[in-house]
DNA sequence: GGAATACTTTAGTTGCAACTAAAGCATGAC
DNA sequence: GTCATGCTTTAGTTGCAACTAAAGTATTCC
């Protein structure tokens, strides 16, 4: 699960179109315009990518195909994260800046084993 | 930054290497037991790409080097992910079981420009 | 219907990352 | 000194992921 999350947040490329459709819904088109040292064909394999992670949804309008991130979909490579993670100290700031949100506005802060040696 | 630790991360065996030397310092010898599949160069391979992403601290100790994981330096990677979230709910989540755990245990289409088509 | 647009899919190439095998380099024991 | 151990580095291979080019599919407009 993870895993597959990793492999496909690997690619930069790939994240920079989670993030170019992250607020609205995107074209295929536009997402490329944005990329334009590849080609349509390279974004398309791309989207077809995240779209099988699950991490961006696609509707048609018309001629286009309109995708858009499902932020929901980054929660369990999030939680891997906080998993292994010593989360005391951050929870702590975090409870600190929730507090303070209360308040104003944020300006945020053995043995040994040797394999495959053959002759 | 991130996307040199995303590059490091995005292999499940170094991950898994981070996780084994998580809690204590680690022998690298200790750490290849642990996953006899591959051979102890390829270990080391991986042990180097962490360290040169900051990923691990090495203390010689004899002949053993020991290694263990900076959880710290997980920090930008994990801002990363805040950073491009929708943190609103998230954070209204988090505030709700740091509530909970004072009380007791958790159980817790613009422009069109293809490229590249030459004839 | 046909042409144009918007995108996807397929086939083929290329570069890189993970690996093996083997040599190299320290350190400790003798 | 020599030998063994523990680890690193180098050289070479192999598989895969990112890409290009081109063909394919679907929709709209005339």
């Amino acid at each position: 699960m993870t895993d597959d999350l990793m492999s496909v947040l690997h690619s930069p490329r790939r994240r920079e179109l989670l993030r170019l459709c992250w607020d609205e819904p995107c074209a295929a088109g536009a997402l490329h315009a944005a990329m334009p040292d590849v080609t349509f064909g390279a974004i398309s394999q791309h989207l077809a990518a995240l779209r099988a992670a699950g991490l961006v949804d696609v509707v048609a309008q018309g001629r286009n195909r309109l995708y858009q991130t499902r932020r929901a979909a980054l929660g369990p490579f999030r939680r891997w994260l906080e998993q292994s993670w010593d989360d005391a100290l951050y929870r702590l700031t975090l409870a600190a800046e929730l507090e303070a949100s209360r308040r104003g506005p944020r300006t945020t802060s053995r043995t040994r084993s040797r394999t495959r040696r053959r002759p």
